[in-house]
DNA sequence: TCACAATGTCATTCA
DNA sequence: AATGAATGACATTGT
């Protein structure tokens, strides 16, 4: 799928190109031609269908139905094209007549998909799109040479009347100026707006279009390899020789290595599916602006971490929060420390806090249960407790008086284990007989806190002590949320330079996508260009030399002949514009 | 012993 | 005003 898909998306001129590709094909030039990589794989079918045509042979023959056929049914995608060629075609077909039929050759002229005399093509259709085309590239490649070429200005209505006065014969716009020519290997002087202000005395020089006699269109275009064609060579004289030196395409400087490699390196990392994130460290030996560095022991597991601790409301740390209880305490008495249905209720309390991100990843204050922490001998080399995540089980089993089947030597290392468990509010809290677990004087609403408090006579220092765990108990929570927090929002912020960058990479390629369209456009202007000029005689029934005439466009759609020299003038003018614009 | 990460604590602000 | 969440800064702890 790939590109194709994206350029049907893009826009009627995207479906130029393809209309334009057919007739390529029928031009000899098949698609791969431009297509590199990404159309290699549809060469056997281009063939095929590049064979059919040529088996055709004449435009004109099996014209009308092959073209319908192969307009309106894309070879490569299936999709179809609408055959909308408006059919005012005429005026700069009749200026170019031919040997054998004139009236069909008319026609013929542009292209052998326009054969047909019932064929819709529009003729200045075609110049139309392809200029609106060539005028968005001229926007960014601002060679002299396309500069000439698209030297409508920017607003001009390229979508408005483009027709070469569809009343009025092309001689009678197609103007022949004296012939006075400038070295002008680049120029590719066509079509330029300007030309319609020149002076009227000109017109004294315009040489009338005369039919020419010469030219098989066939010979022309048969087997040329179209790019080598863009731009326009210095015509040879007559038509049916119409290769040229090749000259060099302005677009190169869009396509250059290093874009072309960043793209295909976001291509191996988007479509071959490796980590994104190495594709972003590749991408960015390419963009060192980016300012960004993203490890690459995140993601995607750290990602899929995040995004399920977005949602998630589970064991968060906090939740599992329980005073944390020895052996050695429950024989205090109204001080030990009981784990109870309490456990349950913080848990509750803490999924109010709504922000319980599956962390465990990032922050290791969640400690398991007791009974798998025995089995877990890594653990038992943690020193500090973090009491306030201890699961509820873990006191129980720290409440329930020893088994008689423990020796005493086995006994005292667990208290000494579970009393390290202890935090050190809960030290304190052992120290100053408080007689309620830290738990409860943490995570109790306010009312049942102090509820619990009225229970017991306190001493002012108990008090104070009860106070200052509940403060930090719950700050405890509160740092370990704002943590889990900042942990998240830096996933999150990850997440979002993958995607960007994925998009970056996606923007890249249909940008390659469009300028290699755009390329296939130029060089069939070219073509065309190369065609319409071979095609066109003066009064003696010769050829235009290329070396003295060049066509341009006028914006109102006319085309007109003038002499190299005039078109140099012109697109100098057009080359200091945009320059003084940007100024 | 040092560096470092994880965690706890304090002070402060804000709702 | 009381309460608690949030957070920066610093302290403590463990590796």
């Amino acid at each position: 799928m790939g590109w194709e898909s994206r350029l049907t998306a893009a826009s009627a001129d995207i479906d130029l190109i393809d209309i334009l590709w057919r007739q390529d094909i029928d031009l000899g030039a098949g698609r791969e031609v431009f297509d590199y990589s990404h159309r290699q794989k549809e060469q056997d079918v281009d063939k095929e269908l590049r064979d059919g045509g040529e088996q055709a042979d004449t435009w004109a023959g099996e014209g009308a139905e092959a073209l319908a056929r192969d307009l309106l049914v894309d070879g490569e995608t299936g999709e179809s094209f609408p055959a909308q060629f408006p059919a005012n075609v005429a005026s700069i077909t009749e200026a170019v007549p031919s040997e054998s039929e004139p009236p069909a050759l008319q026609n013929s002229l542009l292209s052998p998909l326009l054969t047909g005399t019932e064929s819709p093509f529009d003729l200045e259709q075609q110049w139309q799109d392809l200029m609106s085309i060539m005028e968005m590239q001229a926007m960014e490649v601002n060679t002299s040479a396309s500069e000439i070429l698209y030297n409508a200005p920017p607003g001009d209505p390229l979508s408005t009347n483009y027709s070469l006065a569809p009343n009025t014969p092309i001689n009678q716009n197609v103007s022949l100026h004296q012939a006075s020519l400038g070295g002008c290997s680049q120029d590719f002087s066509l079509f330029s707006p300007e030309v319609e202000n020149l002076p009227v005395a000109n017109s004294s020089t315009l040489l009338p279009l005369v039919p020419s006699n010469s030219t098989s269109l066939n010979s022309t275009f048969s087997s040329t390899n179209l790019a080598g064609l863009f731009f326009p060579p210095q015509l040879n004289g007559t038509a049916n020789d119409t290769a040229g030196p090749e000259l060099p395409d302005p677009l190169g400087g869009l396509l250059d290595e290093a874009m072309l490699d960043e793209i295909s390196l976001m291509d191996l990392a988007i479509e071959e599916g490796f980590n994104p994130v190495q594709a972003s460290q590749l991408e960015e030996e390419f963009d060192s602006d980016s300012g960004l560095s993203l490890d690459s022991s995140h993601s995607p597991s750290s990602l899929s971490s995040s995004e399920g601790s977005s949602s998630s409301s589970s064991s968060s740390s906090s939740s599992s929060a329980s005073s944390s209880a020895s052996s050695s305490f429950s024989e205090e008495g109204a001080v030990g420390y009981s784990s109870d249905s309490e456990t349950l209720d913080l848990e509750e309390a803490e999924g109010a806090v709504g922000y319980q991100p599956e962390y465990s990843k990032f922050c290791r204050m969640s400690y398991q249960d007791p009974s798998q922490l025995s089995c877990l001998p890594y653990l038992e080399h943690v020193g500090h407790n973090h009491t306030y995540n201890m699961a509820p089980s873990a006191l129980d089993s720290a409440d329930l008086p020893p088994p008689s089947t423990l020796k005493k030597g086995s006994k005292e290392k667990q208290a000494d284990f579970l009393d390290k468990q202890m935090s050190r509010d809960e030290h304190r809290a052992r120290a100053m007989k408080i007689p309620f677990t830290n738990d409860k004087i943490i995570n109790l609403p306010v009312e049942e806190f102090n509820e619990l408090l009225s229970k017991y006579q306190l001493s002012e220092a108990q008090l104070s002590l009860i106070r200052d765990i509940r403060r930090r108990g719950k700050n405890k929570m509160a740092a370990q949320n704002c943590r889990k927090r900042k942990l998240d929002t830096i996933l999150n912020l990850e997440r979002d330079v993958e995607d960007l960058q994925r998009d970056k990479a996606r923007l890249l390629r249909e940008k390659v996508e469009f300028l290699r369209s755009l390329r296939q456009m130029k060089q069939k202007v070219q073509s065309l260009y190369q065609e319409v000029f071979g095609r066109l005689r003066d009064e003696n029934g010769r050829p235009y030399s290329p070396s003295q005439y060049a066509l341009q466009y006028a914006g109102d759609g006319s085309v007109l002949l003038i002499p190299r020299t005039m078109a140099d003038q012109q697109a100098r003018r057009q080359e200091r514009k945009p320059k003084d614009r940007r100024k």
